[in-house]
DNA sequence: GTCTATATACGGATAGAC
DNA sequence: GTCTATCCGTATATAGAC
């Protein structure tokens, strides 16, 4: 569990980490919540007192998190930051197709649906971005990029990352993903 | 007014493509939509019998078309399809940033709340994609690319420009989306 | 910490008059 | 073609008992 003071605060955070990067914001209502969760009925409001948007904010935390964990694990286990990158994006898009096919691994549809309605959620959206950004420009650094060189490249890696990812998820198929991890081979290696 | 059978009926349309591209699907509502477009109250479900789905497919199918013909009207301007697609991704970044900020040259947001939710609603956002990539693919094509490159390098850029617009638009910053426009220049002319 | 009941608003949708 | 009234479900949120 994550960020969980106790059990059942956790509980309801992690579910609505899943609820809330599967099918969004709006769409996820708080009851679903509290209902998937099993946790018991009254206590959302205890443990999340602003409700709906402290739960939300939480909760893109984590899925922030679980994502950044996922991509350094396998940075650790490929040293050259190239093959690392390539690699994530491909075991990325298997766990999208196959595992569990409405999974996304991306913050896009949160932070689309939120920008320009709560300030608040915006700007944790954004900071996952950066987050993410930096996990990526430490490797690309510590395998002999310039920091500018670097610092470019890996936030055109989380963007591309995202939007072959909105590509893939919309149209069903792997390709866009796949052939954007070939792409970024050559594209990394040219700079 | 385009796709507009009736004056009311187009009217109403118009401002649903508005609406549904800049808030997404669950965050608009069909009351906002009758009150802002000004329409007559009673007349939403008899030009649109099948509700919100009917609208906001229709809709989709607007959205897809005004960012085409923007595009198409750009391409038209600069023979080179390198300079082009640069010219286009500056142009929509200035438009984002300062014309309307709460304007997306994106159908991503729509793409991501309904792809897991309504087929139809997948299946236009999907066209849309395509139809934009085969804009581009034309424009590549014409310009010397061969097929296989083109084609290629045509769903890349529009995976791109969704990827860099949605991190631009949650920083509030246009850097990604202007960083690309480098980046796509050099990338395509290295192919 | 947890529960129930409820306030209040808004969502999409329908029926039937005009 | 348009309008009004209304149904019904669900949403977030709160009050107060336990």
């Amino acid at each position: 569990m994550i960020n969980s003071k106790t059990e059942t605060r956790g509980l309801i955070l992690n579910t609505a980490a899943v609820l809330f990067r599967n099918k969004g914001y709006h769409a996820t209502g708080l009851n679903e919540i509290i209902r998937e969760s099993g946790a018991p009925k009254g206590c959302l409001y205890y443990h999340f007192p602003q409700g709906k948007e402290q739960l939300a904010q939480e909760a893109i935390k984590v899925v922030g998190l679980e994502i950044q964990a996922k991509m350094e694990k396998v940075f650790q286990v490929y040293e050259d930051p190239v093959e690392a990158i390539q690699e994530f994006i491909r075991q990325s898009t298997e766990s999208i197709f196959t595992r569990a096919e409405d999974r996304r691994f991306s913050v896009s549809l949160l932070a689309l649906e939120t920008m320009n309605m709560n300030e608040n959620l915006r700007q944790t959206c954004s900071e996952v971005f950066s987050d993410w950004e930096e996990v990526v420009y430490n490797k690309l650094c510590s395998g002999g990029f310039s920091t500018e060189t670097a610092r470019s490249c890996s936030e055109m890696v989380i963007a591309m990352i995202e939007g072959a990812m909105t590509l893939s998820l919309t149209k069903r198929q792997p390709e866009a993903l796949l052939s954007f991890a070939d792409w970024a081979g050559r594209l990394l290696r040219q700079q």
